[in-house]
DNA sequence: AAACGCTTTCAAAGCGCTTTGGAACCAAAG
DNA sequence: CTTTGGTTCCAAAGCGCTTTGAAAGCGTTT
């Protein structure tokens, strides 16, 4: 069923039902009841292609989902596009995901953009100096990053959590429970958050004026046995720390469990703060010992990042709004105790 | 850039210029050069819209989140995805997500085919006679069924575990370890492979003249929470049972902790077995008392369905391939041993 | 009766692509 | 010289929608 049988079923042109499907007032009231009882009955939907085509538009935001052979499905990236979804639904947006290898991103975003296939679109997993917004400024769709670029002019749209302050009020923190050896099992180094919570940490060790030694940086890709096999790791080392700072609860997940086959009891031996994207999956609350965090919401992220590219693909003359730093909370539990030293 | 700028570029008509790009064999090869070079230099990608407009076809297929407000980013919904994307990636498709809420899939799926949004799509958490199938049947473009629906006949195109049969054999060995009280910690109830998976479990109970207590059963959304919640329950209750069957690794994830917290011991006063969806997350073998498995991936049957959904967009023509019914692979480890009794 | 304004409807163009049915050209064959 | 056949290219139609510019209908005013 298309527009024109419908409007030939009607005995009506197709610029008028169109028009009464799309709510424009130069349509008889009594008319347009007509057209979407039609419409309703036999299940008529605007094909996407034509009306995108004819428009420019069709409610859709696209993203690119990052392949990298030992990368898995990730759970944050889920619990992110969770939140995108939920915002979409409200607006009968839909969104399209391209997969891409990692060093090809550039590519398919710039494919996604070129073939018309999106009407915005979002870049996440953002790197140092990112290549990847200065090439989405000169495209000429909108789109928001997810998280930040260090080292390039923050004149782009951004939410992102404040990372650096998130650490460094946690390794306060820790500071404060009179802990001196520091470790920090963190997301890969490239990655600008990673980076920005290493700085975090750094600086509060530093007023303090200590330092964190490298052999107690770990940088991996943040699932459970990496967090178990470097948490073992650090814990192997002579100079075993008594506080540990874990970029994410999975990665916390297998560093508890290191810890506490090292025989260690948490918040009494070690005190570990975890950084908790309030993943459904996964609680920190619900550890053995519930964990300390700083807490910041993927999900709620995803979600205003689609109002916003929604409302940019709606009203495309309205002034781009500033980027947004969210501040997480810090959420003291069980984990976190006096330093035994 | 779009064909008709290309064209006044390179002096050629739109006919010919289409014709090279997408190797039609009337075209000279030197041509064909020149037009691939101008193409590349230019970054050129045919509109999708227009594209499909023309062909009816434009690389995309769909599926559908559902979204219910308890409801967390799924990790298994996540890794099935990230295997779609893998052999998205190899043919250059893309899928469409389409977010609805849970009790308006269907209209979700007839609006994402009747717009013509995408060449093929697939259904997920298939529940008893489930609906969707024949709505999918009666409608023109190719679709994957993940999973089966329980009370159907089966003459639909689909990929599924024999969860019947693996839980069945995960039951004869805890029965064969002489195991006697049994729990089943499940997905919800009303989904199929849950409903499979329960009655492996009484399939192998009944021919060692036994029965799964109704309390000895629970069903609930797979996160880490609820299982802890349910074993708790569970092992709260007089008859507390000595061995268990869990749906997923993060129900076990839950279970585990519930059990020894409960001051047991895994393998020696309970036995476990869990299935194995293979997430990358969360690896069975890394437990502490590494689980005693039921073992599928996830990600390979996403890969599987996309690739019979793109052979079938591509030849349209061909016969419809039968269902798949994939065997779980039962690995033994240190979680199940010999009944304390 | 003509002119005007307002509402309601329509025909046709155009979005960017693919594809059909030639046309133009050239070489070989009749 | 015409015909045939093969190669290479092209003009134009059409996919299903939105939108522009115009027209038709009708009541009100001059």
């Amino acid at each position: 069923m298309n527009l024109k049988q419908l409007s030939e079923l009607l005995g009506l042109s197709q610029t008028t039902i169109s028009r009464a499907l799309n709510g424009y007032p130069e349509v008889n009231e009594e008319t347009r009841r007509r057209v979407l009882k039609a419409a309703q009955e036999t299940g008529y939907r605007p094909n996407r292609a034509a009306r995108r085509l004819a428009t420019g538009k069709a409610g859709s935001i696209g993203l690119v989902m990052p392949i990298a052979s030992e990368q898995a499905a990730d759970i944050h990236f889920a619990e992110f596009q969770r939140g995108l979804a939920d915002e979409c639904l409200q607006h009968e947006f839909h969104f399209v995901i391209m997969p891409a290898k990692l060093d090809e991103e550039e590519q398919a975003i710039r494919g996604l953009v070129s073939s018309g296939s999106v009407d915005a679109y979002y870049l996440a997993y953002m790197r140092e100096r990112d290549p990847r917004i200065a090439m989405a400024q000169s495209m000429p769709i909108p789109f928001m990053v997810h998280g930040r670029s260090i080292g390039l002019v923050e004149d782009y749209p951004f939410v992102d959590v404040d990372n650096e302050r998130a650490f460094r009020e946690a390794t306060e923190l820790l500071l404060a429970l009179g802990h001196r050896r520091f470790a920090l099992v963190n997301g890969p180094a490239e990655l600008d958050f990673a980076c920005r919570r290493q700085m975090g940490v750094e600086k509060a060790l530093g007023a303090a004026g200590l330092t964190l030694v490298p052999h107690a940086i770990s940088n991996t890709l943040m699932t459970d046995a990496n967090g178990y096999k470097q948490m073992a790791r650090i814990l192997a080392a002579p100079e075993r720390p008594t506080a540990v700072l874990c970029a994410s609860t999975v990665l916390a997940l297998g560093a508890v469990r290191a810890i506490s086959q090292a025989g260690l009891v948490l918040g009494r031996d070690i005190s570990l703060i975890a950084h908790d994207d309030d993943l459904m999956l996964l609680k920190p609350e619900h550890f053995i010992v519930p964990l300390t965090t700083t807490r910041s919401s993927l999900r709620e992220a995803g979600r205003r990042i689609a109002q916003r590219l929604i409302s940019a693909v709606a009203q495309p003359d309205e002034p781009p709004l500033p980027g947004e730093l969210w501040t997480a909370d810090l959420i003291v539990r069980a984990s976190t105790g006096r330093s035994p030293d």
